[in-house]
DNA sequence: CGCGGAAGCTAGCAGTCGTTTGTTTGCCGC
DNA sequence: GCGGCAAACAAACGACTGCTAGCTTCCGCG
């Protein structure tokens, strides 16, 4: 069991992990050095890499756990029965709890997409940004299947408009001065409102 | 006449600005050097200084047309008379066609904002972002007001998934293996399903 | 013809970046 | 008490960063 995988007992490695992530979803990926983590962790800049291979693989470290889950629950949701509308709500509230429980990754998953989907090591990142997309794919055409999800929609658009409106409504950073919606609604207030949102429009 | 405020004769200055526009969109604002700019232009390093104060105004030049043509669009919209959803319609058409045909800017403004908002010299843009927020939430204020929004909605909430979606469908760095459904769908196509997104949701 | 000014070149400063190498420390099991 | 080993230190590497100062080139205008 000395393999990549292992948990319990936060190592060193673990708290460093923490760190970091604080650190690149304050200031982003590029604009944190990493003599920026190494002195935040009370260590000299060479020390990191007794560690970690990489800053990259800090990166990875951060994202991947949460990726992993939340591919893990659009599956669980699309495990479930219901019709697909139904499913879709499920499917949005999930991610919408998962989202603000992590509002570092996805804030370094949003802006720092561009270093991610560039870097060589981290592909697999990219591979689960394209399951979590093909899984709202795949409800949006259950819901079209079984008529309770309009017929007329364009999936490859409402999939960007899901995954925006939510990145959107969880951001802090771009809306700096503006109030912080998961703080001002409350989390299942803001989850209702962001599937009336994107399930009912704006129209009476 | 010799302000800062001057168009015509597209001097080299105008040609510079350009290539580094697209240099941005491509790699991001700060993965791209003035080293980078200047060999795109043919130039030494050093000699973009003669036409720049320094790289931040090289970004201000970039983004300030289109940010303040931005806010013109919409003002332009509110100008006109309608009831609320219809003049939220014309002002989602609006900007959406406005954007697809400013990819780049969309693409910085998007990724390398938190640079935006953090440079001193560049906090007229910040500005310029709000005033675009506020002009959302008036159009949206309206529509609640004669009844044609849902009353129901939270403007702020609204706001970003407004503009998180337009940002989303336009975008083509985040999907990049996905179709660029501004060419798969034509504009006009893409912008009817935008409003239906935004205005109808996805239910039937 | 001569001159002013814009545009570009040359060379380099002072700093930061991610990373590497070699060494030292301190703890744990034997 | 001693070997082993992970963690951390110390020092630096080469490359790259934004930017500056001073010089040259050249075109248009008087």
């Amino acid at each position: 069991m000395t393999s990549t995988e292992q948990a319990r007992a936060p190592s060193r490695r673990d708290e460093i992990v923490v760190i970091a992530k604080n650190l690149f979803a304050e200031k982003g990926y590029a604009a944190t050095s990493t003599r920026d983590i190494a002195e935040a962790c009370g260590l000299l800049p060479g020390s990191l890499y007794s560690h970690f291979r990489s800053k990259a693989q800090i990166l990875e470290m951060i994202i991947a756990p949460f990726s992993t889950r939340l591919v893990d629950e659009q599956r669980a949701v699309l495990a479930a029965g219901g019709r697909g509308a139904d499913r879709l709500e499920a499917m949005i509230r999930r991610v919408v709890a998962l989202c603000a429980d992590h509002a570092a990754e996805i804030r370094i998953l949003h802006y720092d997409w561009p270093h991610v989907s560039g870097a060589d090591d981290l592909h697999a990142l990219v591979v689960h940004g394209n399951e979590t997309l093909d899984l709202w794919l795949q409800v949006l055409a259950q819901g079209v299947e079984d008529g309770s999800l309009r017929a007329t929609m364009q999936p490859e658009l409402a999939v960007r408009a899901i995954t925006s409106t939510i990145h959107g409504v969880l951001d802090r950073q771009r809306y700096g001065t503006r109030p912080d919606l998961s703080r001002a609604l409350g989390l299942d207030a803001l989850a209702d409102e962001v599937v009336a949102q994107l399930t009912r429009g704006l129209r009476v």
